[in-house]
DNA sequence: ACCTGAACACCGTTCAAGT
DNA sequence: ACCTGAACACCGTTCAAGT
């Protein structure tokens, strides 16, 4: 009666712990419960360590969801379809609804693009990622655009791809009145492939010299 | 010696709390130190009240900063500028580029929007809103393009430009190595423009039947 | 009706150890 | 070199009061 009762495993080895045994478990957290419920106790606890171990490997908090906003977009750029052969236009489409849906599946990215949207932000390229994006990229090359517009029209695509994604999150909730300017609101798949279409349209009136 | 120094004022009055002046001093905080910065303790200081006072006005912190988001839209959305009576297509860009400028000015919708994205996703339109909205609408329905169509058109202006302001947050540093594709992670006022114009450019191509 | 402090169960981070 | 608990300064929220 006198001492505690030693139910939790003790001390972890010496070598045991690691950057990617900790940003594995923190995933897992984050696809589970979400980003908020991410907290270093939390994650000590599934860990079986001390929560000052973890700072052995991060500096800080914040250090660390920046390198799970890493992993997750190297995981999201190795998933990234490469373009079929057929029409440009269709195939960046395609390319980029593919691009769309990946983000929406993958939960951890969600959660950070939607809480720690800094995160994202802060992450570079890998050259794996690069090579990827050539991919589509080129695309756009083949629609007879210069160097700089090609790069510009897929950045544009890209940037509505990742904003969009950003504005879903949270979204999912039922408008609370009926007043909705023709569902003005309304956020989706209809509506991201909608915008991206005017896009690809407006990049081919751009390669036609309409612009 | 004996008695703590009686630094602080005493105790509020009793009617003079509210909704509005919590809101207006939550606002403060967030425009000069942040969304992050603002916590019931900071609040309840700069309002010289008791921190648990604030549950009489509002549920929960969550809650307040849904209302906080609410009020800075109505906002945003009483600052949107009549579209002039030029050509729709460039009316339709400079009504966007002015909202754009204009929630890059609100500190607070900045912040709201990165931080709290779902905050805004709750927030429903006003009435006044509502009509402000039409205005850069009915440029849509002045191009000869469907009601539906018209919809969907704007729709896609607006969630592009919410969704790359959400974008611009936090990426305002300079990039970290010299590896950027091209300047595709460059993100700021010329590549919203450059978005902007492309799918207005779709939209030209779809009102005279090349979609 | 409205304002309040005490108390609770949490955080992230620093530091001074243990091995 | 790597893991740890104690301690600190914070949080948001509940509750049982005060007026």
């Amino acid at each position: 009666m006198t001492e505690a009762a030693p139910t939790t495993r003790r001390r972890r080895a010496r070598g045991s712990l690691s950057r990617e045994e900790i940003l594995a478990a923190a995933r897992e957290i984050v696809e589970r419960d979400g980003l908020r419920q991410l907290s270093l106790p939390t994650l000590a606890k599934q860990l079986h360590s001390g929560v000052t171990s973890i700072y052995w490997y991060f500096d800080s908090k914040d250090a660390l969801v920046d390198a799970l906003a890493h992993v997750v977009l190297q995981d999201v750029h190795q998933q990234l379809p490469a373009p079929g052969d057929g029409r440009w236009d269709a195939e960046l489409v395609d390319y980029f609804v593919a691009f769309h849906d990946l983000l929406e599946t993958l939960p951890a990215y969600r959660e950070i693009v939607a809480f720690a949207p800094g995160s994202i932000a802060h992450s570079t390229l890998t050259r794996g990622a690069q090579r990827r994006l050539e991919a589509g990229l080129s695309l756009l090359r083949s629609a007879g655009l210069s160097e700089a517009d090609a790069a510009a029209g897929f950045g544009a695509c890209l940037n509505f791809t990742r904003g969009f994604v950003a504005l879903e999150h949270g979204a999912a909730l039922p408008t609370r009145d009926g007043s909705d300017l023709a569902g003005l609101n309304e956020i989706g798949e209809e509506q991201y492939r909608h915008g991206l279409t005017l896009i690809v349209a407006g990049i081919k009136a751009q390669a036609e010299g309409r612009l």
